[in-house]
RNA sequence: GCGCCCGUAGCUCAACUGGAUAGAGCAACGGCCUUCUAAGCCGUAGGUUACAGGUUCGAGUCCUGUCGGGCGCGCCA
């Protein structure tokens, strides 16, 4: 509809650029809007007032001259000139039912652009360490990036989903000495655990099941474990212990513990993710960039072209050079590459698999981090706007008014996973999906949970089962709702109909829309918005007791409703029931 | 101290990248079921868009400052 309107006042446009009304080589953005308001017509261009300057006239003048210009279409009942200088179009009903041949030869696919007909797109999102399971602070990112992977792939693009998995590092030993603590409380030797160590409670059952199977192989004495860490200040310590554990039980039992660690949390979160309908495309592994030689290829690259410099040991990238507040560094005084090294290494494998775009969806928490990331793309010559960081902002959990804390560590946190079992995982999809990324949230568990049946998301559904609900009643009365697509349209002419053809019209663009502003939240309030016009239609008008041919008419528009809800509802990943 | 994000109805959030009279849900109040699902509909009330300036035909949206909140500023990840 917008791009048969962009033609016609191209073509006005044009013809005063003819008659040097407007300036021969002005570059003329034409934009249409749906108006808020009624009295405003159906569609809004503003081309007047940003044409005022450029043709010294004022704007209703002008807005004038193009609507004199421009030429008459059957798709266009009337045309206002209203306001400051706002040219209004009218549609009339053609237009507005035009939609609906649409809905109905396109089906599933109305509203969705040319599969893979655009960019190939890399979502990399939730990406928690494997330390512990989700919660739900990581859930906000799931849901929020499954929702744009959809939206963004409802567009026309190829995305794929990947989790970068983090089984290097500090915090994964961390996680297996803390196993091992729990390994050896549970064959009785009394340590205690570090305060900074996994307190959650899954890291006791590990160190249970793995007192049972392997008894005491792994023991060690509480004097010897004690000595380890006296004299040193907590972090410290706890980096003593990590020496002490790797060197009691050598590398292949350090690794029994870290790997079992890893293998459980990490299934638990792949089910986790896999229930709360997420699939990924790719698991990626930090330890494989080791493994393959990847982080040294990358670093030895940076060595080359100066970008790394050796200082007090360690190896430091250049990343002022770039913009970045300081230097940082890549490979510490004791040989080991920090987590930024495995990040270089990462990126430039991912545009190395060929991606138009690799987006990472990040906690707000890293936002720190862009500068030197984008750092080591440009030394490494990478085009920086292949990668786009998306930051989703925290949600502050509360329960019974009180702000609950979210730390994996200390084990204090509400998982994913209950959530889901209390609200169903589309319920939480929906509550997630509602908000745009950037804003903050605040999560009230009770509401939530009490709210359940309040959330919008049933409101939506509901009309999807009405709508099932009244197929089923047309088919026992035996009428019949075959040939909806060659119904008479234009029998739909009250303002309850036009209204919702207006609506249903709209869905392409606001996919369009919600994935170039990477928004999948605009995609609740729209459905929100076809629910609202179709329940309000629907409470005042009978369909069933209806007259032929205006029934058959209602029931097409009643299906058609039907489609687009399902559609929209099916890029939040949240399911259409057919009765509630 | 410096940097990033945010501040909209009592609460939770929208607002078509600067458009016309700032909208929904929840909570409050008043109506609507012998007729296709009342998880619904109709109506009332609720606002100086944190505050102060600026930019222009036009600002919740852009710029500057102030106040308030979240987060970050490791040879952690």
């Amino acid at each position: 509809m917008k791009e048969q309107l962009h033609a016609l006042f191209s073509q006005a446009i044009d013809s005063l650029k003819s008659n040097d009304v407007i300036p021969a080589d002005h570059e003329t953005a034409l934009v249409f809007e749906r108006t808020r308001q009624k009295e405003h017509g159906d569609l809004a261009c503003n081309v007047a007032m940003t044409l005022a300057k450029p043709a010294r006239k004022n704007p209703r003048e002008l807005a004038d001259l193009i609507v004199q210009a421009l030429p008459s279409d059957p798709l266009i009942n009337k045309v206002e000139i209203a306001g400051p200088g706002f040219i209004n179009v009218f549609l009339n009903n053609e237009a507005h039912t035009s939609a609906l041949a649409s809905i109905f030869a396109q089906g599933d696919q109305f509203g969705l652009a040319e599969p893979n007909s655009k960019q190939k797109i890399m979502l990399e999102f939730v990406s928690a360490n494997p330390t512990g399971p989700l919660h739900v602070g990581h859930g906000r990112g799931a849901a929020y990036g499954d929702a744009l992977a959809r939206v963004l792939a409802a567009a026309g693009n190829t995305v794929e989903r990947e989790y970068y998995v983090n089984d290097a590092g500090r915090q994964m030993d961390i996680l297996a000495v803390s196993v091992w603590v729990r390994y050896l409380q549970a064959i009785d030797i009394n340590v205690t655990l570090p305060d900074n160590a996994y307190k959650g409670q899954y890291v006791v059952d590990m160190g249970q099941s793995l007192a049972s199977l392997h008894g005491k192989r792994y023991e060690i004495t509480r004097d010897e474990f004690e000595q380890a860490r006296t004299g040193l200040d907590d972090e410290a310590a706890l980096d003593a212990t990590i020496s002490l554990a790797k060197d009691k039980l050598g590398n292949d039992g350090f690794a029994l513990f870290f790997d079992l660690a890893l293998n459980s949390i990490l299934d638990d979160i792949k089910q986790d993710l896999s229930e709360f309908g997420i699939d990924y495309d790719t698991w990626y592994s930090e330890r494989s960039l080791f493994e393959t030689g990847k982080i040294d290829r990358a670093i030895k690259k940076l060595k080359a072209s100066g970008d790394v410099y050796e200082k007090g040991g360690a190896w430091w990238f250049r990343t002022t050079e770039y913009g970045d507040e300081k230097d940082r560094v890549v490979v510490r005084d004791n040989g080991q590459p920090t987590y930024f090294a495995s990040d270089i290494a990462y990126h430039q494998d991912k545009l190395d698999r060929g991606f138009d775009l690799a987006i990472n969806i990040w906690g707000s928490d890293h936002h720190g981090y862009i500068p030197r990331v984008k750092a080591a793309m440009q030394a490494l010559g990478l085009e920086q706007d292949k990668l786009k960081v998306l930051l989703v902002q925290f949600a502050v959990l509360y329960r019974g008014g009180e702000k609950v804390g979210m730390s994996t560590r200390s084990g204090e946190f509400v998982t994913l996973r209950e959530l889901r079992d209390d609200i169903g995982s589309d319920a939480a999809r929906f509550f997630y999906a509602q908000r745009k990324s950037e804003q903050h949230m605040d999560f009230d568990l009770d509401l939530a949970k009490a709210q359940s049946n309040e959330n919008p998301m049933y409101y939506v559904q509901y009309a999807h089962a009405r709508i099932c609900r009244l197929f089923e009643k047309a088919n026992e009365q035996k009428i019949n709702t075959s040939n909806l697509d060659q119904a008479d349209f234009s029998q739909l002419s009250k303002s309850q109909e036009i209204d919702l053809l207006a609506s249903l019209q709209r869905f392409p663009e606001v996919v369009e829309r919600a994935a170039q502003q990477f928004e999948p939240h605009q995609i609740t309030y729209y459905l929100k918005e076809v629910a609202t016009a179709y329940h309000s239609y629907y409470n005042s008008n009978k369909v069933l007791d209806a007259e032929e041919p205006l029934r058959t008419a209602m029931l097409a528009l009643s299906a058609a409703t039907k489609q687009v809800i399902r559609n929209g509802l099916n890029i939040i990943g949240v399911g259409a029931p057919e009765s509630m």
